[in-house]
This record gives structure tokens, sequence and C-alpha cells, in this order.
DNA sequence: TGCAGAAATTAGGTTTGACTAACTTTATTC
DNA sequence: GAATAAAGTTAGTCAAACCTAATTTCTGCA
């Protein structure tokens, strides 16, 4: 079957360690393997093998021993991850969901919508924003359960 | 009341075959091995394979070469499973994305949604089918992009 | 400046869930 | 009722991502 060419490149992975190391430096000012691997909670080894693969890939550039940056790619890339994620979390703050909840379906589903279904849910939460009566009516539906 | 037995047990791939099998059953009467690798458009091999496992987890009957019945407990699963994949798919439904868009969304984004959200959305759901003018502002602006 | 500890890398392994190829069982058809 | 076709199974592979253990490189400080 075919396996992909030579990039399957966008895989759920890919995202969150794009994810994470754009969010590492916005905070710190740098990514270290040992933070991704904090942060992402796994171990440094699995860290060294993606980011070599996104070495590859062209999404950042990376020295071994001595750290690694995103190309203009992979931080566009990491940037629409980003603000998809961000997206989604106001979405479902919006409804009076839990963070932690939140946090948990987000880190699952946003790999997972498209573009048109991104747009949908942002117009949305917008009109949602400009009905805090409607908005009231779904969170008591929600708590009455 | 018996408990879960220790196993995994519910990987994205174990939600996805036992939705399948259930509509199969539903739609057919029966769900046969091809009929299952049909539709999830993977070989026969690999399918009876899960079958094999999924009878092993106790949410399926398999006896070889004969076919496969549900359990209690696998129907249950498998009916909450579909639930919230009717809910999710009225959701974007509602915010007039395309058949298509929705169905390969809902397809990845349904093994992470919680309980919690589920009912958030349907909640939502419920409240903006009350109000028109809003949802035609939404897709509006969806439109206008 | 040299050495201990932290960070990074390599090597080799595991798990999940797919695949193909070859074989067995069941069903159909003449 | 036997031959052929369809369905199902088994055996062996593969790739993605993770892991641990062992090794190498870097860094800070006495």
């Amino acid at each position: 079957m075919p396996a992909r060419n030579s990039a399957p490149a966008r895989s759920q992975a890919v995202e969150d360690y794009l994810e994470r190391i754009l969010d590492l430096i916005s905070t710190k000012g740098y990514a270290r393997v040992v933070d991704i691997a904090g942060s992402l909670k796994i171990s440094q080894a699995s860290v060294t093998n993606m980011v070599q693969r996104l070495d590859a890939e062209g999404l950042l550039n990376y020295e071994k021993y001595r750290g690694l940056v995103l190309t203009k790619a992979g931080e566009t890339l990491a940037r629409n991850i980003t603000r998809r994620h961000e997206l989604l979390s106001d979405f479902l703050k919006l409804l009076g969901l839990d963070d932690e909840v939140i946090y948990h379906d987000v880190e699952g589903m946003e790999h997972h919508i498209s573009p048109p279904t991104l747009r949908a849910i942002e117009a949305l939460t917008a009109q949602l924003q400009r009905h805090p009566a409607l908005l009231a009516k779904v969170r008591k539906e929600i708590d009455e359960r």
C-alpha cells in the first residue's frame, strides 16, 4: 500500500510538537529537547527523534547538541495550529465547560478540525458572545442534567 | 455488573469498528468480515484480527467462519458512539457546513469528545434550532469569507 | 582547567493497527 | 456431488511513535 511518498508530514504528533515548540519559544525564548520532552511528557529520546524528522521535513533547523529554530514554514504552521487550538478552547469555554475538560478534549480534537469547520465555529463564537441570553440558556440546560 | 477486565479496549480503532458493525447490523441485519472491511476500507485480514480482539474483550461474540453478534456491552458502547457521531454531525450541519467536510471532521474528532462536551453541544444545538435568526447570521458570516 | 552532572543522542525494543500472500472453509452452480 | 468462487483465516511484515539503557557532548563551578 502507498505509505505516503516521502512526507507523512502532518500527523497529530507533528502538530503537537510544533505547537509546544512555538509555545516554549514564545514563553521562554527557546525550546530545548529537555523542555519539549517535559512539556509533552515523553522521553528526551523520542523528542530527539522527532526533531530530526522535523528538520528533515524543513519545519525547523536543528543542529545536534545545539538547539533548534522554527523555519518560516514551521512557524506559520505552528501559528495556525495554535490559533485553531485557541479558537476551540474559547468556544468550549463559552459553553461553560471546565478547564480540564476543555484542555483534554481540545488536545484530542484539534487535529481533526478542517478550516471550514474552524471558520464556522469562529463565527458561531462571535455571535454567541453577542447573545448572552441565549448562552445563559445553554449553560442552564447543561447544568440541569 | 461486570467491570471492565483491565484492557485498554477503547481505542479509536475499536470505536470505529463498533460503530460500523452496529450500522451494518442495523441496515443489513448482519455484519460479515467482508462487509466491515469494505465499509472501513481496510483488508479482511485486519478485520479478522480486530474481531478476534473484540471477542476477547467481550464486546462481541465471534465464531470462526460463522459470524458475529454484539454483546450487550458492545451494543451499548456502539450505540453511545453512534449517538455521539450523530449529535456532532447535526451540530455541524446546523452551521451550514458541507456534508463531506462534516463527514471527514466528525470521523476524526468524535473519539475525543467527552460526555460533558457532548452534552454542551447538544444543548447548544437545541437552542440554536430555536433561534434561526442567529443561525442565519452565523451562516452569512461564514459565507462572506 | 578539569570533572561531575545535566542534556542530548544512539541503539535497540515494544505496541498498535495496518498490510500482503498463502491457505482453509463455506457457498454456489452445473 | 465436485469444481470453482467467495469469504475468512493465518503467518509474517511494516511504519509510526513511543520507550529504556548506554553513550556522548556540553556546561558550570571548585
